[in-house]
DNA sequence: CACCTGACATAAT
DNA sequence: AATTATGCCAGGT
């Protein structure tokens, strides 16, 4: 099995600190928030916040894809999991279009570092 | 919309 | 230690 007892790694303590930068109501994106990192992949992103051992403290939930689509959620891509995923930015005022995407007025701008 | 390719940290071998 | 496989992706064809 694997080791979920590790210490988080550098990288993914920088992820998780970016990721907790994002407001209530607002929302960001794997690839935006691996531009604030420096960090070219966004699936490396999507690794990190899978795996995020600080939830809620760290809204992983409030990281979506770049179609502003959802994404995935606790290591599922859709299914109930997804679900409770789209609930809980519902209950923080984040809006949905018919096609279930993210109103890109809920896009949260990152500060410069 | 369905691929394909690029990018990159981690896990597994 | 080195290589391969896997993964809450993005961007282009």
């Amino acid at each position: 099995m694997s080791d979920p007892g590790r210490p988080p790694t550098e990288f993914e303590t920088r992820v998780y600190e970016a990721t907790r930068c994002v407001p209530r109501g607002k929302v960001t994106t794997y690839g935006r928030l691996g531009k604030a990192l420096g960090c070219g992949s966004s699936q490396a992103i999507g690794q990190a916040l899978r795996r995020n051992p600080f939830a809620p403290e760290v809204p992983c939930h409030r990281v979506v894809a770049g179609d502003r689509t959802l994404g995935g959620f606790a290591g599922h891509r859709e299914g109930e999991e997804l679900r409770r995923k789209r609930r809980m930015l519902e209950e923080e005022g984040i809006r949905f279009d018919k096609q279930g995407r993210v109103l890109p007025e809920c896009l949260h701008d990152f500060p410069p570092t």
